[in-house]
DNA sequence: AAATATTTTTAGACTTATCTAAATTATCAG
DNA sequence: CTGATAATTTAGATAAGTCTAAAAATATTT
């Protein structure tokens, strides 16, 4: 028997052409705007020069507009493409955590290997598996087929007022710490929080969560997603 | 955010690596003693010259041992590693199969890239999600975690003589057209065939498969595995 | 607006895994 | 046992993706 070599190499887009589509995609959505070349070499720790060299490399292949000292951005082609590697890493954290058990703060490492699996039909079927989830574990989005994504109105924690009630519906920064802070304060998608107090020298906080109460500095509240109630 | 690259090129073995092992130990299986230069690269569709580069990397790594002009052999270390790349492809087809109703002919190039993803955690979970499964969907038996096969006395349909029976466990080539040619047959893992008549001359058979009887060349008799009743 | 600091790019080098072409070793037939 | 053939290895080159160091462009400060 004969193995054909490398076949997930011949699909498209390389390991690293796609990991640098995802990562303009996300600063894209911070930045508004062009994203500049230190800015996508500090979120991927490499070095500016390698940046230049990748992103003239894709500008070639027309996934994204490149000008020298302007910086970068997708086309709609490039948008497409970093919006499918998103849908996939999502999709995976899905049945990470529903299927497997994983718990939410284990499973991005895992799912940034399986996103970059190539298969169409493996991708389309397991989001009906999973029950074509519209998030991940975190909150964040699922895009569909298309590279459309669903934006729902959510603010942050910290711009609700006192007396005010939220349902939590995701995490701005997704690091293993923040989500084992908000476990053992029994916080995960869908918990009711109740705004108590507020204090503006700061910006901390005190909140009901079930029947506890306690309270949070400016930072927790800057990192958690709630919809008003 | 800064993201951590290329997590998986660390865990241990890079994808060559791993795609050569399990060419290596599948090899040793079939030949029994040294594997030579160029089987290994006649089955991974390279150069031998190639092979000559990644066999002294890997006899470097203490994964097998290599004499110049003499073949190599895999070390306790390298047949575990191999059967571990194994027993992730096999438990992903399993998962592929049974959970997202793929067809078992199409599976092996899409476990050919998740089994090279990186987390034991993850096949311990997946494992267990599965509920442990002995054998893939083409009846190849999947590793244990040590690395050790359960071995089967299984034969190969042609070996049978003329009223004997046999249950189909396993075949031996697993191309798509051969996997098609059995669904087309009624045939797969499980199913019960007996031997009606065997010709001397060109070993081809007739059989029956449920109420069906037909008539099977040589070639298809000698890539189906059965257990004899 | 000139001087300084920062950002970005270029140039050249390294690593991994591959290739071709040439040289070497082994094997087999007579 | 010797020469022909086949298998294997070596040497040198290539491509992708990265790096360092230096040069060029842009931004900021005074």
């Amino acid at each position: 028997m004969v193995i054909k070599k490398y076949i997930y190499l011949c699909s498209m887009f390389s390991l690293a052409e796609e990991n640098y589509l995802k990562a303009i995609y996300h600063l894209e959505q911070q930045a508004k705007g062009e994203v500049s070349t230190n800015a996508i070499a500090e979120r991927m720790d490499t070095k500016p020069s390698s940046v230049t060299d990748m992103v003239q490399k894709l500008a070639e292949k027309k996934l994204l507009s490149y000008k020298r000292y302007k910086g970068v951005l997708l086309t709609a082609d490039g948008r497409k493409t970093a919006a499918n590697v998103i849908r996939k890493h999502r999709l995976w954290e899905v049945f990470l955590v529903e299927k497997l058990n994983f718990h939410w703060d284990e499973v991005h490492e895992i799912a940034e290997q399986l996103e970059h699996v190539h298969s169409e039909e493996l991708i389309s079927r397991l989001d009906k598996f999973l029950g074509s989830p519209d998030f991940d574990p975190h909150g964040d989005p699922i895009p569909d087929k298309h590279g459309n994504v669903k934006r729902t109105e959510k603010k942050l924690l910290s711009e609700l007022e006192k007396k005010q009630r939220g349902v939590c519906v995701g995490v701005r920064e997704s690091s293993s710490e923040f989500l084992q802070y908000l476990d053992k304060k029994k916080i995960t998608i869908g918990t009711k929080i109740t705004v108590l107090g507020k204090e503006f020298f700061d910006g901390s906080m005190i909140i009901q969560v079930g029947r506890d109460q306690f309270f949070i500095s400016k930072k927790i509240g800057e990192n958690l997603y709630v919809q008003t109630l």
